[in-house]
DNA sequence: TGACATAGGTAGATTATCTACATATAATTG
DNA sequence: CAATTATATGTAGATAATCTACCTATGTCA
């Protein structure tokens, strides 16, 4: 399916600390994670992901550590921090504000997105 | 509350043209409809929805015309063509596919987008 | 008269994502 | 064994949606 993620964008962010919360994981898993749960409709690029992550460390949302795999293999793990925490916190409700306006909208309704 | 506006870019275009399939507008009149539906959450700036519609007029997915009020004022008002008809739908099940997507992400549900 | 609402507009900055490229090792397949 | 694909991380520059900041002009109200 695949909708033009630019056209969508800003929610990068809110996505990839929600898999962090439930756990540790490096680049990589987190674009397959992400692909997988959202059925390829978010398909990071690498040129995405590897800068926002290093955003997010600078910013203190994350921090990151290495660890090696059963082969040789160098993983880099990131790690939520409790400001990380707060921010998801506060992206799920932005976004929710979002959507709910958005129904408002589209079909005079309420929005029914995650609590 | 305005949740920062630039983070969840994108969907301008399809409230916009969700305005117009209910009713002809002219720009003031779209930015005041949409703060007023979404309870200030959408505040175009004029710098955004003045050029948008300039170039949904290039592609054919509005047509437009002017009329005076009541005043001498000019309005330029936009109609939907069948074309931007279609377009509208277009946004809105890509629309639907990705809040579906973040469900997925955020909470393992559903979503419950408009139909 | 001066301020504010109405009405339309442009130029340039910001920023999130993308494309394209670069590097390297592990695993699979012909 | 060689070639390809999957795994893994990264950077540089392009693209595009929105914003800020500015401009013009008329109508209304204090």
């Amino acid at each position: 399916m695949a909708t033009d993620n630019k056209l969508f964008s800003g929610n990068t962010t809110m996505l990839v600390l929600k898999l962090l919360e439930a756990e540790d994981m490096y680049g990589y898993q987190i674009i397959e994670e992400l692909a997988k749960k959202s059925d390829d409709v978010f398909r990071l690029k690498t040129g995405t992901l590897y800068p926002l992550l290093h955003g997010l460390e600078n910013d203190g949302i994350v921090t990151s550590y290495d660890e090696h795999a059963d082969n040789q293999r160098v993983r880099k793990y990131y790690k939520l921090t409790s400001q990380g925490k707060n921010l998801l916190k506060k992206k799920q409700s932005e976004w929710k504000n979002y959507t709910d306006a958005v129904s408002r909208v589209m079909d005079g309704g309420v929005s029914h997105a995650f609590a």
